[in-house]
DNA sequence: ACAACTAGTATACTTTTAGTAACCGAAGAG
DNA sequence: CTCTTCGGTTACTAAAAGTATACTAGTTGT
């Protein structure tokens, strides 16, 4: 990504590349962006966690939306499920290696958050 | 963040700590995860631009978004919005000090990203 | 028998976010 | 005089995200 901008002569502005494909930045938080996407896959750090468990530990978030953000994790490779046969039936979730690839950035986002400024930290309200 | 599930003797889940705060890594996201934000800041990573510059680099957001974005980011102390007496008048944007600590989590996001399967790059098709 | 658990899906609805397109006044270039 | 640029704002529409409730169908506990 080397995009620029560049003033001719005239005082005209020209862009140079401008992220005719999207931005790295970009496409990875179109990925892990995703509300509740993130703690997500956080909580899985861990080893496999079961659909309902899940549910509780990211507090705020429906079983639609947990529904909703594993289906997608599932489909782009970071999040494999798996079928118990006990009974009653237990599904889990777990990382796919791939997945974890995403832990590295997650803690880096976790670490910046945590030096946040309370007040900044307040304004943003709800669970996860 | 100690949050667990914990099966009683009789079977029973019990969820201890589920975020009674929103994770570090949910604020964080609800900050910096926003569509277009990552790559604002971005693009502010090598010094100050002016604002159409900006709406000009961040190809496929409106000036719109841009706008929202920048007010958002100006209020959570991440941006600085300065206004040259020039004329015509130029709006000059930049990282505080508080908005370069960012850059870091951003670089990691970024080097995760541009080792991301063409695949999953393909199917996230806007610019930034 | 009855309630609560398992892992979700279905439906309906509201709210929030994203996006387009047009427009503003002031100033400079041709 | 007209066109363009500056830094946005306004009005409107479309899409995503969110809530809440109810349902499946088998299992276990009281």
């Amino acid at each position: 990504m080397k995009a620029r901008v560049e003033s001719t002569k005239s005082g005209r502005k020209l862009v140079h590349d401008a992220c005719a494909q999207p931005c790295a930045i970009e496409r990875g938080m179109r990925i892990l962006g995703g509300k509740w996407t993130g703690s997500i896959l956080w909580h899985l750090k861990d080893g496999p966690v079961r659909f309902n468990d899940l549910a509780r530990l990211v507090g705020g978030a429906s079983k639609k939306m947990i529904s909703e953000r594993l289906h997608q994790l599932e489909n782009q490779g970071l999040v494999m499920r798996q079928v118990l046969d006990t009974s009653p039936v237990a599904v889990e979730y777990s990382l796919t290696p791939f997945g974890t690839t995403a832990l590295k950035f997650l803690d880096e986002l976790r670490l910046w958050s945590e030096g946040l400024p309370q007040s900044l930290s307040d304004s943003v309200i709800n669970n996860g």
